[in-house]
RNA sequence: GCUCGUGUGGUGUAGCUAGGUCCAUCAUAGUGGGUUUUCAUCCCGCCGACCCGGGUUCGAAUCCCGGCACGAGCACCA
Protein backbone atom coordinates (compact mmCIF):
# COMPACT_ATOMS: atom_id res chain seq x y z
CA UNK A 1 0.00 0.00 0.00
CA UNK A 2 1.16 3.59 -0.72
CA UNK A 3 1.24 6.43 1.18
CA UNK A 4 1.41 9.82 -0.01
CA UNK A 5 3.36 10.84 2.85
CA UNK A 6 5.67 13.61 1.50
CA UNK A 7 2.67 16.28 0.38
CA UNK A 8 3.08 19.20 1.51
CA UNK A 9 0.16 20.13 3.97
CA UNK A 10 -0.96 23.99 3.95
CA UNK A 11 -3.31 25.53 6.01
CA UNK A 12 -4.51 24.01 9.66
CA UNK A 13 -3.16 20.72 10.70
CA UNK A 14 -6.25 18.09 10.67
CA UNK A 15 -8.63 18.31 13.87
CA UNK A 16 -8.12 14.91 15.24
CA UNK A 17 -11.07 12.28 15.50
CA UNK A 18 -13.33 14.91 13.90
CA UNK A 19 -16.68 14.48 12.42
CA UNK A 20 -17.70 16.91 9.75
CA UNK A 21 -20.66 18.69 11.15
CA UNK A 22 -20.63 17.35 14.62
CA UNK A 23 -17.80 19.35 16.04
CA UNK A 24 -17.97 21.71 18.61
CA UNK A 25 -15.11 24.13 19.69
CA UNK A 26 -15.30 26.81 22.07
CA UNK A 27 -13.30 29.95 22.63
CA UNK A 28 -13.08 31.58 26.35
CA UNK A 29 -11.84 34.89 26.80
CA UNK A 30 -11.91 36.33 30.95
CA UNK A 31 -14.16 39.61 29.89
CA UNK A 32 -11.65 41.61 32.00
CA UNK A 33 -11.26 43.81 28.65
CA UNK A 34 -12.05 44.29 25.18
CA UNK A 35 -10.36 41.52 23.09
CA UNK A 36 -6.62 41.61 22.10
CA UNK A 37 -4.07 40.28 19.52
CA UNK A 38 -3.24 37.93 20.97
CA UNK A 39 -6.96 36.58 21.24
CA UNK A 40 -6.99 36.94 17.82
CA UNK A 41 -5.51 33.49 17.51
CA UNK A 42 -7.70 31.74 19.74
CA UNK A 43 -10.81 33.11 17.92
CA UNK A 44 -9.14 32.25 14.11
CA UNK A 45 -8.30 29.12 15.05
CA UNK A 46 -11.50 28.08 16.76
CA UNK A 47 -13.55 29.32 14.21
CA UNK A 48 -11.63 28.43 10.92
CA UNK A 49 -11.91 24.77 12.09
CA UNK A 50 -15.38 24.81 13.36
CA UNK A 51 -16.19 26.56 9.34
CA UNK A 52 -13.88 24.08 7.64
CA UNK A 53 -15.89 20.99 9.90
CA UNK A 54 -19.38 22.67 9.79
CA UNK A 55 -19.32 22.63 13.57
CA UNK A 56 -20.14 25.13 16.57
CA UNK A 57 -18.44 28.08 17.72
CA UNK A 58 -19.25 28.60 21.75
CA UNK A 59 -18.09 32.25 22.75
CA UNK A 60 -18.23 31.92 26.38
CA UNK A 61 -17.36 34.43 28.96
CA UNK A 62 -15.01 33.26 31.76
CA UNK A 63 -16.01 35.54 34.26
CA UNK A 64 -16.11 33.86 37.62
CA UNK A 65 -13.00 35.95 39.55
CA UNK A 66 -14.27 39.26 41.12
CA UNK A 67 -11.61 40.04 42.74
CA UNK A 68 -8.41 39.49 40.79
CA UNK A 69 -9.46 40.08 37.33
CA UNK A 70 -12.39 41.64 37.69
CA UNK A 71 -14.90 41.61 34.64
CA UNK A 72 -15.48 44.97 32.80
CA UNK A 73 -18.81 45.21 31.80
CA UNK A 74 -18.56 47.10 28.46
CA UNK A 75 -16.82 43.92 27.46
CA UNK A 76 -19.59 41.75 27.24
CA UNK A 77 -20.88 43.99 24.65
CA UNK A 78 -17.54 44.72 22.79
CA UNK A 79 -16.63 41.26 22.60
CA UNK A 80 -19.41 39.19 20.26
CA UNK A 81 -18.79 42.24 17.93
CA UNK A 82 -15.15 42.33 18.21
CA UNK A 83 -15.23 38.54 17.22
CA UNK A 84 -17.79 38.97 14.92
CA UNK A 85 -15.63 41.46 13.06
CA UNK A 86 -12.78 38.82 13.24
CA UNK A 87 -13.92 35.88 11.84
CA UNK A 88 -16.65 37.05 9.77
CA UNK A 89 -20.00 35.39 11.82
CA UNK A 90 -21.27 35.21 15.08
CA UNK A 91 -20.61 32.49 17.05
CA UNK A 92 -23.66 29.80 17.80
CA UNK A 93 -23.67 30.16 21.16
CA UNK A 94 -22.79 32.79 23.99
CA UNK A 95 -22.22 31.12 27.46
CA UNK A 96 -21.88 33.68 30.40
CA UNK A 97 -20.33 31.80 33.30
CA UNK A 98 -21.24 33.93 35.73
CA UNK A 99 -25.26 32.85 34.87
CA UNK A 100 -24.76 29.81 34.80
CA UNK A 101 -23.66 29.13 38.39
CA UNK A 102 -26.54 26.54 39.74
CA UNK A 103 -25.00 24.12 37.48
CA UNK A 104 -21.53 24.01 38.59
CA UNK A 105 -23.02 24.23 41.87
CA UNK A 106 -25.32 21.17 41.48
CA UNK A 107 -21.72 19.33 40.06
CA UNK A 108 -19.67 20.56 43.37
CA UNK A 109 -22.58 19.05 44.85
CA UNK A 110 -22.58 15.94 43.39
CA UNK A 111 -18.53 16.11 44.10
CA UNK A 112 -18.92 16.10 47.66
CA UNK A 113 -21.93 13.51 47.65
CA UNK A 114 -19.50 10.51 45.50
CA UNK A 115 -16.68 11.51 47.88
CA UNK A 116 -14.33 12.55 45.28
CA UNK A 117 -14.32 16.18 46.24
CA UNK A 118 -13.84 17.42 49.74
CA UNK A 119 -14.45 20.63 51.29
CA UNK A 120 -10.51 21.32 53.07
CA UNK A 121 -10.11 24.21 55.58
CA UNK A 122 -6.25 24.15 55.15
CA UNK A 123 -4.71 27.50 54.60
CA UNK A 124 -3.09 28.10 51.30
CA UNK A 125 0.39 28.18 52.87
CA UNK A 126 -0.36 24.58 54.62
CA UNK A 127 -1.99 23.25 52.06
CA UNK A 128 1.20 23.88 49.72
CA UNK A 129 3.27 22.29 52.64
CA UNK A 130 1.00 18.88 51.91
CA UNK A 131 1.35 19.11 48.75
CA UNK A 132 4.92 19.39 48.04
CA UNK A 133 5.35 16.68 50.64
CA UNK A 134 2.36 14.32 49.09
CA UNK A 135 0.92 14.29 52.48
CA UNK A 136 -3.28 13.88 52.75
CA UNK A 137 -3.94 17.39 54.10
CA UNK A 138 -6.36 16.47 57.44
CA UNK A 139 -9.88 17.21 55.42
CA UNK A 140 -9.14 14.86 53.11
CA UNK A 141 -10.91 11.98 54.96
CA UNK A 142 -13.94 14.44 56.15
CA UNK A 143 -17.30 12.29 56.12
CA UNK A 144 -19.77 13.02 53.14
CA UNK A 145 -21.77 14.76 55.57
CA UNK A 146 -19.43 16.80 57.28
CA UNK A 147 -18.24 17.95 53.42
CA UNK A 148 -22.09 19.06 52.69
CA UNK A 149 -22.11 20.82 56.26
CA UNK A 150 -18.98 22.84 55.55
CA UNK A 151 -20.04 23.47 52.40
CA UNK A 152 -22.87 25.37 53.79
CA UNK A 153 -20.98 27.31 55.69
CA UNK A 154 -19.39 27.81 52.50
CA UNK A 155 -22.22 29.78 51.29
CA UNK A 156 -24.11 31.12 54.26
CA UNK A 157 -21.18 33.69 55.30
CA UNK A 158 -20.20 31.30 58.25
CA UNK A 159 -16.71 31.45 56.19
CA UNK A 160 -14.91 34.10 54.70
CA UNK A 161 -12.27 33.91 51.87
CA UNK A 162 -9.26 32.49 52.99
CA UNK A 163 -11.41 29.95 55.23
CA UNK A 164 -11.95 26.90 52.77
CA UNK A 165 -11.86 25.71 49.60
CA UNK A 166 -13.51 22.80 47.80
CA UNK A 167 -10.67 20.16 46.21
CA UNK A 168 -11.03 17.28 44.08
CA UNK A 169 -9.52 14.37 45.14
CA UNK A 170 -7.07 13.05 42.76
CA UNK A 171 -3.87 11.43 44.32
CA UNK A 172 -1.63 13.13 46.48
CA UNK A 173 1.28 10.67 44.87
CA UNK A 174 1.08 12.27 41.54
CA UNK A 175 4.33 12.64 40.13
CA UNK A 176 3.02 16.51 38.90
CA UNK A 177 2.14 18.51 41.89
CA UNK A 178 0.16 20.77 40.19
CA UNK A 179 -2.43 17.85 40.26
CA UNK A 180 -2.49 17.48 43.71
CA UNK A 181 -6.24 17.37 44.98
CA UNK A 182 -6.28 20.61 43.15
CA UNK A 183 -9.02 23.32 43.91
CA UNK A 184 -11.87 24.22 42.48
CA UNK A 185 -14.02 26.39 44.45
CA UNK A 186 -13.38 28.85 46.68
CA UNK A 187 -14.98 32.09 48.13
CA UNK A 188 -14.81 35.62 46.98
CA UNK A 189 -16.12 38.21 49.11
CA UNK A 190 -18.88 39.83 46.42
CA UNK A 191 -19.90 42.35 49.21
CA UNK A 192 -16.31 43.80 49.07
CA UNK A 193 -16.12 43.17 45.43
CA UNK A 194 -19.74 42.58 43.69
CA UNK A 195 -20.09 40.90 40.15
CA UNK A 196 -20.77 43.49 38.07
CA UNK A 197 -23.14 41.57 35.68
CA UNK A 198 -26.78 42.72 37.22
CA UNK A 199 -28.65 39.94 38.93
CA UNK A 200 -25.24 38.37 39.84
CA UNK A 201 -23.66 41.24 42.46
CA UNK A 202 -22.81 39.71 45.68
CA UNK A 203 -25.86 36.89 45.25
CA UNK A 204 -22.94 34.02 45.43
CA UNK A 205 -20.16 33.63 48.22
CA UNK A 206 -18.46 30.33 46.51
CA UNK A 207 -17.21 31.07 42.87
CA UNK A 208 -15.76 27.83 40.53
CA UNK A 209 -12.44 28.35 39.36
CA UNK A 210 -11.35 27.93 35.95
CA UNK A 211 -10.62 24.45 35.90
CA UNK A 212 -13.80 23.39 37.34
CA UNK A 213 -16.01 25.66 35.50
CA UNK A 214 -14.44 25.26 32.10
CA UNK A 215 -14.48 21.67 32.87
CA UNK A 216 -18.07 21.10 33.91
CA UNK A 217 -19.46 23.73 30.77
CA UNK A 218 -17.32 21.74 28.19
CA UNK A 219 -19.23 18.87 29.19
CA UNK A 220 -22.87 20.69 29.44
CA UNK A 221 -21.90 22.28 26.07
CA UNK A 222 -20.87 19.36 24.55
CA UNK A 223 -17.30 20.59 23.17
CA UNK A 224 -15.59 17.63 21.11
CA UNK A 225 -12.52 19.95 20.81
CA UNK A 226 -10.42 22.38 23.13
CA UNK A 227 -7.61 24.59 21.18
CA UNK A 228 -5.93 26.45 23.76
CA UNK A 229 -2.48 27.76 24.81
CA UNK A 230 0.13 25.07 26.45
CA UNK A 231 -0.21 27.57 29.52
CA UNK A 232 -3.14 25.63 30.04
CA UNK A 233 -1.49 21.39 29.67
CA UNK A 234 -2.12 21.17 33.25
CA UNK A 235 -5.45 22.39 32.89
CA UNK A 236 -6.31 19.44 30.52
CA UNK A 237 -4.35 16.89 33.46
CA UNK A 238 -6.17 18.35 35.62
CA UNK A 239 -10.08 18.31 34.18
CA UNK A 240 -9.42 14.87 32.66
CA UNK A 241 -8.99 13.48 36.39
CA UNK A 242 -12.59 15.23 37.07
CA UNK A 243 -13.93 13.60 33.83
CA UNK A 244 -12.63 10.61 35.09
CA UNK A 245 -14.70 11.04 38.28
CA UNK A 246 -17.82 12.15 36.35
CA UNK A 247 -17.37 9.35 34.39
CA UNK A 248 -17.13 12.29 30.98
CA UNK A 249 -14.80 11.34 28.14
CA UNK A 250 -12.67 14.25 27.49
CA UNK A 251 -12.39 16.26 24.64
CA UNK A 252 -9.68 16.39 21.97
CA UNK A 253 -7.32 19.05 22.84
CA UNK A 254 -4.68 20.83 20.46
CA UNK A 255 -1.98 23.52 22.01
CA UNK A 256 -0.49 26.63 20.56
CA UNK A 257 2.70 27.78 22.37
CA UNK A 258 3.28 31.60 23.17
CA UNK A 259 3.21 34.66 20.76
CA UNK A 260 5.11 37.45 21.30
CA UNK A 261 5.64 40.28 18.92
CA UNK A 262 8.87 42.13 18.28
CA UNK A 263 7.71 45.39 18.56
CA UNK A 264 5.44 44.57 21.38
CA UNK A 265 6.30 41.96 23.89
CA UNK A 266 3.33 40.15 25.14
CA UNK A 267 -0.14 41.23 25.30
CA UNK A 268 -1.67 41.42 28.80
CA UNK A 269 -5.39 42.74 29.06
CA UNK A 270 -4.58 43.23 32.77
CA UNK A 271 -1.39 45.25 32.28
CA UNK A 272 -3.21 47.10 29.63
CA UNK A 273 -6.47 47.93 32.02
CA UNK A 274 -3.67 49.30 34.51
CA UNK A 275 -1.39 51.19 32.42
CA UNK A 276 -5.04 53.15 30.15
CA UNK A 277 -6.00 53.68 34.19
CA UNK A 278 -2.76 55.08 34.78
CA UNK A 279 -2.93 57.51 31.93
CA UNK A 280 -0.12 56.00 29.82
CA UNK A 281 -2.73 55.55 26.60
CA UNK A 282 -5.90 57.12 25.47
CA UNK A 283 -7.85 54.36 26.07
CA UNK A 284 -8.30 50.37 24.28
CA UNK A 285 -8.17 51.73 21.01
CA UNK A 286 -4.81 54.06 21.31
CA UNK A 287 -2.97 52.66 18.30
CA UNK A 288 -0.27 51.90 20.24
CA UNK A 289 -2.06 49.05 22.01
CA UNK A 290 -2.29 45.68 20.46
CA UNK A 291 -6.33 45.28 21.26
CA UNK A 292 -7.93 44.02 18.37
CA UNK A 293 -9.74 47.55 18.27
CA UNK A 294 -6.91 49.51 17.85
CA UNK A 295 -5.63 47.53 15.07
CA UNK A 296 -8.89 47.87 13.18
CA UNK A 297 -8.77 51.73 13.75
CA UNK A 298 -5.53 51.27 12.45
CA UNK A 299 -6.27 49.59 9.30
CA UNK A 300 -5.74 46.21 9.70
CA UNK A 301 -8.17 44.01 8.09
CA UNK A 302 -9.80 40.78 9.68
CA UNK A 303 -8.67 38.78 7.01
CA UNK A 304 -4.99 39.71 7.29
CA UNK A 305 -5.40 38.74 10.58
CA UNK A 306 -7.25 35.65 9.78
CA UNK A 307 -4.33 35.16 7.40
CA UNK A 308 -1.60 35.52 9.78
CA UNK A 309 -2.78 33.57 12.61
CA UNK A 310 -3.67 30.38 10.08
CA UNK A 311 -0.13 30.50 8.83
CA UNK A 312 1.15 30.19 12.27
CA UNK A 313 -0.71 27.33 12.58
CA UNK A 314 -1.32 25.30 16.16
CA UNK A 315 2.59 24.59 16.70
CA UNK A 316 3.15 24.54 20.52
CA UNK A 317 7.07 26.53 20.35
CA UNK A 318 7.03 29.77 21.43
CA UNK A 319 7.88 32.51 19.37
CA UNK A 320 8.16 35.63 18.50
CA UNK A 321 7.08 37.50 15.17
CA UNK A 322 7.68 40.78 13.13
CA UNK A 323 5.26 43.22 12.76
CA UNK A 324 6.59 43.27 9.10
CA UNK A 325 4.63 39.49 8.70
CA UNK A 326 1.37 40.90 9.44
CA UNK A 327 1.89 44.10 7.56
CA UNK A 328 2.60 41.77 4.57
CA UNK A 329 -0.88 40.33 4.78
CA UNK A 330 -2.40 43.67 5.07
CA UNK A 331 -0.52 44.58 2.11
CA UNK A 332 -2.23 41.90 -0.26
CA UNK A 333 -5.51 42.01 1.10
CA UNK A 334 -5.65 46.30 0.99
CA UNK A 335 -3.66 47.36 -1.99
CA UNK A 336 -5.29 46.19 -5.03
CA UNK A 337 -8.49 48.23 -3.76
CA UNK A 338 -6.88 51.24 -1.83
CA UNK A 339 -7.11 54.46 -4.02
CA UNK A 340 -3.77 56.62 -4.16
CA UNK A 341 -3.50 59.68 -2.77
CA UNK A 342 -0.88 62.17 -2.43
CA UNK A 343 0.33 63.60 0.82
CA UNK A 344 3.18 66.15 0.73
CA UNK A 345 4.97 66.79 4.32
CA UNK A 346 7.10 69.83 4.77
CA UNK A 347 5.38 71.25 2.48
CA UNK A 348 6.82 74.44 0.64
CA UNK A 349 4.55 76.03 -2.59
CA UNK A 350 6.45 76.31 -5.85
CA UNK A 351 5.39 78.06 -8.57
CA UNK A 352 5.73 77.02 -12.17
CA UNK A 353 7.03 78.42 -15.08
CA UNK A 354 6.90 77.43 -18.94
CA UNK A 355 4.24 75.64 -20.41
CA UNK A 356 1.80 74.89 -17.72
CA UNK A 357 -1.58 73.29 -18.40
CA UNK A 358 -4.41 74.41 -15.83
CA UNK A 359 -4.53 70.73 -14.40
CA UNK A 360 -3.74 67.53 -14.35
CA UNK A 361 -5.41 64.05 -14.42
CA UNK A 362 -3.55 61.06 -12.25
CA UNK A 363 -5.35 57.58 -12.66
CA UNK A 364 -6.92 56.85 -8.86
CA UNK A 365 -4.79 53.50 -8.83
CA UNK A 366 -2.34 52.34 -11.13
CA UNK A 367 -2.83 48.56 -12.09
CA UNK A 368 -7.04 49.38 -11.96
CA UNK A 369 -8.44 52.37 -14.53
CA UNK A 370 -11.05 51.24 -13.61
CA UNK A 371 -11.05 53.22 -10.50
CA UNK A 372 -11.18 56.63 -12.43
CA UNK A 373 -8.83 59.70 -11.89
CA UNK A 374 -8.04 62.11 -9.68
CA UNK A 375 -7.29 65.74 -10.93
CA UNK A 376 -4.79 68.16 -9.29
CA UNK A 377 -5.71 72.12 -10.20
CA UNK A 378 -3.11 74.28 -10.78
CA UNK A 379 -3.84 77.63 -10.46
CA UNK A 380 -1.31 79.92 -10.25
CA UNK A 381 0.93 77.71 -11.70
CA UNK A 382 1.17 76.99 -7.65
CA UNK A 383 2.18 73.45 -6.63
CA UNK A 384 3.11 71.83 -3.13
CA UNK A 385 6.45 69.92 -2.82
CA UNK A 386 8.33 67.99 -0.02
CA UNK A 387 11.39 70.19 0.82
CA UNK A 388 13.12 66.96 1.70
CA UNK A 389 12.48 66.17 -2.08
CA UNK A 390 14.06 69.38 -3.11
CA UNK A 391 17.50 69.09 -2.36
CA UNK A 392 18.10 68.29 -5.70
CA UNK A 393 17.67 70.53 -8.77
CA UNK A 394 16.60 68.22 -11.36
CA UNK A 395 13.12 66.27 -10.33
CA UNK A 396 10.24 65.13 -12.31
CA UNK A 397 6.85 65.80 -10.74
CA UNK A 398 5.04 62.06 -10.80
CA UNK A 399 2.42 61.49 -14.10
CA UNK A 400 3.22 65.40 -14.91
CA UNK A 401 6.73 67.24 -16.05
CA UNK A 402 10.37 67.12 -15.24
CA UNK A 403 11.09 70.32 -13.68
CA UNK A 404 14.17 72.48 -12.82
CA UNK A 405 14.18 74.12 -9.21
CA UNK A 406 15.41 76.85 -7.51
CA UNK A 407 14.11 77.91 -4.61
CA UNK A 408 10.71 78.56 -4.39
CA UNK A 409 10.39 78.66 -8.45
CA UNK A 410 10.66 76.14 -11.25
CA UNK A 411 11.24 75.52 -14.20
CA UNK A 412 8.96 73.20 -16.45
CA UNK A 413 11.54 71.74 -18.87
CA UNK A 414 9.72 68.58 -20.42
CA UNK A 415 6.26 66.86 -20.07
CA UNK A 416 7.26 64.57 -21.66
CA UNK A 417 10.23 62.27 -19.26
CA UNK A 418 13.26 62.55 -21.01
CA UNK A 419 15.89 61.33 -18.56
CA UNK A 420 16.18 59.20 -15.45
CA UNK A 421 15.52 61.81 -13.24
CA UNK A 422 13.85 61.15 -9.55
CA UNK A 423 10.48 61.25 -9.53
CA UNK A 424 8.32 62.93 -6.61
CA UNK A 425 4.83 63.05 -5.64
CA UNK A 426 3.30 66.74 -5.35
CA UNK A 427 -0.27 67.88 -4.77
CA UNK A 428 -1.45 70.75 -6.58
CA UNK A 429 -3.37 73.95 -5.67
CA UNK A 430 -6.65 72.15 -4.98
CA UNK A 431 -5.20 70.51 -1.61
CA UNK A 432 -6.07 70.62 2.07
CA UNK A 433 -4.45 71.08 4.59
CA UNK A 434 -4.13 67.82 6.29
CA UNK A 435 -2.45 65.69 9.30
CA UNK A 436 -1.03 61.90 9.21
CA UNK A 437 -0.79 60.16 12.76
CA UNK A 438 2.30 58.15 12.51
CA UNK A 439 3.12 55.37 15.72
CA UNK A 440 6.53 54.70 16.05
CA UNK A 441 8.33 53.51 18.38
CA UNK A 442 5.81 53.61 21.17
CA UNK A 443 4.94 57.10 20.42
CA UNK A 444 2.17 58.89 18.34
CA UNK A 445 3.81 61.52 16.24
CA UNK A 446 1.93 64.03 14.05
CA UNK A 447 2.79 65.39 10.91
CA UNK A 448 1.39 67.89 9.34
CA UNK A 449 1.29 68.38 5.32
CA UNK A 450 -0.46 69.30 2.05
CA UNK A 451 -3.21 66.11 0.96
CA UNK A 452 -4.76 66.29 -2.34
CA UNK A 453 -8.87 66.96 -2.23
CA UNK A 454 -10.46 63.65 -2.58
CA UNK A 455 -13.92 62.86 -1.22
CA UNK A 456 -13.22 58.98 0.00
CA UNK A 457 -15.03 58.31 3.21
CA UNK A 458 -13.79 57.95 6.65
CA UNK A 459 -12.73 54.43 6.86
CA UNK A 460 -11.12 54.04 3.99
CA UNK A 461 -7.63 52.55 3.45
CA UNK A 462 -5.56 54.48 0.84
CA UNK A 463 -2.05 54.44 -0.38
CA UNK A 464 -0.39 57.11 0.28
CA UNK A 465 2.26 57.39 -2.61
CA UNK A 466 5.50 57.48 -1.95
CA UNK A 467 4.72 56.59 2.23
CA UNK A 468 2.64 53.80 2.97
CA UNK A 469 -0.75 52.79 3.46
CA UNK A 470 -3.13 54.47 5.78
CA UNK A 471 -7.02 54.76 6.89
CA UNK A 472 -8.85 57.69 7.06
CA UNK A 473 -10.06 58.43 10.48
CA UNK A 474 -11.34 61.84 10.26
CA UNK A 475 -11.74 64.40 7.49
CA UNK A 476 -7.74 65.70 6.63
CA UNK A 477 -6.82 63.28 8.68
CA UNK A 478 -4.89 59.94 7.97
CA UNK A 479 -3.31 57.41 10.46
CA UNK A 480 -0.45 55.40 8.97
CA UNK A 481 -0.88 51.73 8.94
CA UNK A 482 2.30 50.68 7.81
CA UNK A 483 4.76 50.98 4.51
C1' G B 1 13.45 22.38 43.21
C1' C B 2 9.44 19.18 41.14
C1' U B 3 6.37 18.46 36.75
C1' C B 4 5.08 19.21 31.75
C1' G B 5 6.26 20.90 26.92
C1' U B 6 9.25 22.73 22.73
C1' G B 7 13.90 22.82 19.81
C1' U B 8 14.23 23.10 11.12
C1' G B 9 17.62 29.43 7.61
C1' G B 10 17.12 36.53 10.53
C1' U B 11 11.62 35.45 11.56
C1' G B 12 7.65 31.98 10.98
C1' U B 13 6.28 27.33 8.77
C1' A B 14 6.02 22.12 5.93
C1' G B 15 8.16 17.37 6.47
C1' C B 16 8.82 13.87 11.89
C1' U B 17 3.15 9.44 14.04
C1' A B 18 4.33 4.45 9.85
C1' G B 19 13.27 6.21 8.32
C1' G B 20 15.15 6.48 1.79
C1' U B 21 11.59 10.03 -3.37
C1' C B 22 14.73 15.93 1.70
C1' C B 23 22.06 18.01 -1.20
C1' A B 24 14.85 19.72 3.17
C1' U B 25 8.75 23.10 1.57
C1' C B 26 6.38 27.65 1.49
C1' A B 27 6.10 32.51 3.25
C1' U B 28 8.26 36.78 5.32
C1' A B 29 12.65 39.70 5.92
C1' G B 30 17.27 40.96 3.48
C1' U B 31 19.69 41.47 -1.20
C1' G B 32 20.20 41.88 -6.80
C1' G B 33 17.37 42.54 -11.23
C1' G B 34 12.78 43.26 -14.44
C1' U B 35 7.81 45.74 -15.18
C1' U B 36 5.95 50.40 -13.42
C1' U B 37 6.05 58.20 -14.32
C1' U B 38 5.26 55.81 -6.11
C1' C B 39 10.37 54.20 -1.72
C1' A B 40 3.74 50.76 -3.76
C1' U B 41 1.84 46.43 -6.34
C1' C B 42 3.47 42.49 -9.62
C1' C B 43 7.43 39.13 -11.70
C1' C B 44 12.41 36.74 -11.64
C1' G B 45 17.15 35.52 -9.18
C1' C B 46 20.25 35.17 -4.77
C1' C B 47 20.96 34.53 0.38
C1' G B 48 20.18 31.35 4.37
C1' A B 49 18.27 25.94 8.64
C1' C B 50 17.39 20.14 10.55
C1' C B 51 20.15 22.45 19.12
C1' C B 52 24.61 19.24 20.61
C1' G B 53 26.72 14.27 21.39
C1' G B 54 26.22 9.20 21.04
C1' G B 55 23.37 4.84 19.29
C1' U B 56 20.18 1.67 15.90
C1' U B 57 20.25 1.16 10.45
C1' C B 58 22.73 -0.13 4.04
C1' G B 59 20.34 4.73 5.00
C1' A B 60 18.01 9.43 10.29
C1' A B 61 15.35 16.12 10.14
C1' U B 62 12.39 11.68 10.99
C1' C B 63 13.53 6.07 15.72
C1' C B 64 16.39 5.36 20.79
C1' C B 65 19.59 7.27 24.82
C1' G B 66 22.17 11.33 27.11
C1' G B 67 23.14 16.47 27.32
C1' C B 68 22.05 21.64 26.53
C1' A B 69 18.76 25.73 25.69
C1' C B 70 14.14 28.02 25.97
C1' G B 71 9.03 28.25 27.77
C1' A B 72 5.00 27.02 30.93
C1' G B 73 2.53 24.86 35.40
C1' C B 74 3.17 23.88 40.74
C1' A B 75 -2.53 30.69 42.52
C1' C B 76 -8.33 30.34 47.21
C1' C B 77 -6.13 34.37 38.46
C1' A B 78 -7.98 33.27 33.68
Amino acid sequence: MKREKKERRTGLPELPNAVKGNVVLRFAPNPNGPLSFGHARGLVINSTYAKEWDGELILRFDDTDTTVKPPLPIAYQQIPQEAEWLIGFKPHRIVIASERMPHYYEYAMKMLNEGFGYVCRCSGEDFKQFRESKTPCPCRDNSVELNIHLWNNMNDGTFVPGDAVVRVKTDMEMKNPALRDWPALRIQDTQKNPHPREGIGSKYKVWPLLDFQSAVEDYLQGVTHIIRGKDLMDSTRKQTLLYQHFGWKYPETMYWGRVKVHEWGGFSTSQMRRDIEAGLFEGWNDPRLPTLSALKERGITAQALRNFWVELGVTQKDISVPLSTLYSHNTKEIDASAPRVSFVKNPIQVSLSGECPDHVSIAVHPNDKSMGLRKFELNNNSVYLNSEDCQQNEVRLKDFCDINLDGSSAQITSIERKDRRPIIHWVGSNCVDAELIVVENGEIMSIAGKMENHQHPIGTMLQLERIGYGIIVAENKIVLTHD
